[in-house]
DNA sequence: TAAAACAAAACGAACGTTCATTCTGTTTGG
DNA sequence: CCAAACAGAATGAACGTTCGTTTTGTTTTA
């Protein structure tokens, strides 16, 4: 047994909680979170079954732990963006650099986000498009529609067009049906997205 | 118990095969392929477990059987897309009006096909992006690009482009964060997607 | 300061339940 | 009469969770 990985992501908790979310999210994002047993997560965390419930109460608290910590790390994200960029062509660009970003650099993490189906496991958290992060990020679209940036149409469908297509590719990239790193499509994805949206 | 409801979907099906995956396309989408046990499944469909067993080889089989059928229904409709309209264009706006149609009329078919991560419950399945109904989607739009119907541009990015917008929001519909019926917003979308597209 | 008392954290064997699958017996169709 | 189809009780492995015990750390007392 080799001694688990430490992702950067959970650098601010304690050692044994950081190894504990690691692995989850590992074991999560390869088998499925029915298909990895408690017992699976504290052998290849290397810390007991005791510890695992006295710190997360129970196993879907180990999936609601990863859930909210990485959600809020997505929010962190969304300030920075927010504080760096004034209009929403800005914005929703910086956004989605940051997600082809994120997807090359942590894919499990990506992978937990975006694709899981939460719903299955966690079934009293919010869908994942009704979280924060999520609800932010379609917001810069609707301010750009109203200060005239984005030609006069449906908000919610804009914000559709934004994302969706970066939304896809991400997905197809996780898939591995995409074999090119994102970030060498952007440019090609943007110019040809917000061709339909200016106004 | 109350008898069970037959889908359309399964009509050409002997009548109790019919009902089992009439049931678990139901349940697996209600409450999740892992949550849902070959029981739960033959107490609803009213069929016993012999039956299952012996027409399905096991649980997964019965995912199986619905993923394979599912594909095949969509396949046919692609072939009929691809028989009545010849550009890219009208293929294409055809190929998302059937889908928004088919998630307004059969939301728990979309559900299974579009939305379920069936990489966990179905390990040995190309992923649903992979499969054929998928990829002669994409196909349809490599074609516009050749035709120069579509601006030169990467072809897989202006597939993305041309489904992200739509998929993505057959998601949300899905998962009830839109409450309008989808073939309303339909030509809002297409016209602000398609035109980032036009040569 | 040393030892005793207490508290909190950690441990992991054992338990009880769930559930996919098997098996044995029965019915049906040719 | 045979084989295929079907029924449902029985099985046993897997797994989440509990809980009595041990270890570690902190406070109190003499």
């Amino acid at each position: 047994m080799t001694a688990p990985v430490q992702s950067v992501f959970f650098n601010e908790l304690p050692l044994r909680n950081a190894q504990t979310l690691t692995t989850a999210l590992h074991l999560f994002t390869a088998k499925g979170f029915f298909k990895t047993s408690v017992h699976d997560i504290a052998e290849h965390a290397q810390v007991s079954i005791g510890f695992i419930y006295h710190h997360f109460k129970d196993k879907e608290g180990i999936a609601r732990a990863l859930y909210n910590h990485l959600l809020e790390h997505m929010n962190v994200l969304i300030d920075h963006i927010e504080a760096s960029f004034q209009t929403a062509k800005e914005r929703s660009y910086a956004i989605i650099r940051t997600l082809f970003d994120l997807t090359e650099k942590e894919p499990e993490v990506m992978q937990f986000i975006i694709h899981a189906r939460h719903k299955e496991f966690l079934p009293n958290e919010k869908s994942i498009c009704s979280a924060s992060a999520f609800v932010r990020m379609r917001s810069f679209v609707f301010q750009g529609i109203e200060s005239k940036e984005i030609r006069e149409m449906d908000p919610l469908v804009a914000a559709m067009i934004v994302y969706g297509g970066a939304i896809r590719m991400i997905c197809l990239r996780l898939d591995n049906v995409i074999e090119v790193p994102l970030p060498d499509m952007l440019d090609d994805l943007w110019v040809n997205t917000w061709g339909g949206l200016d106004p």
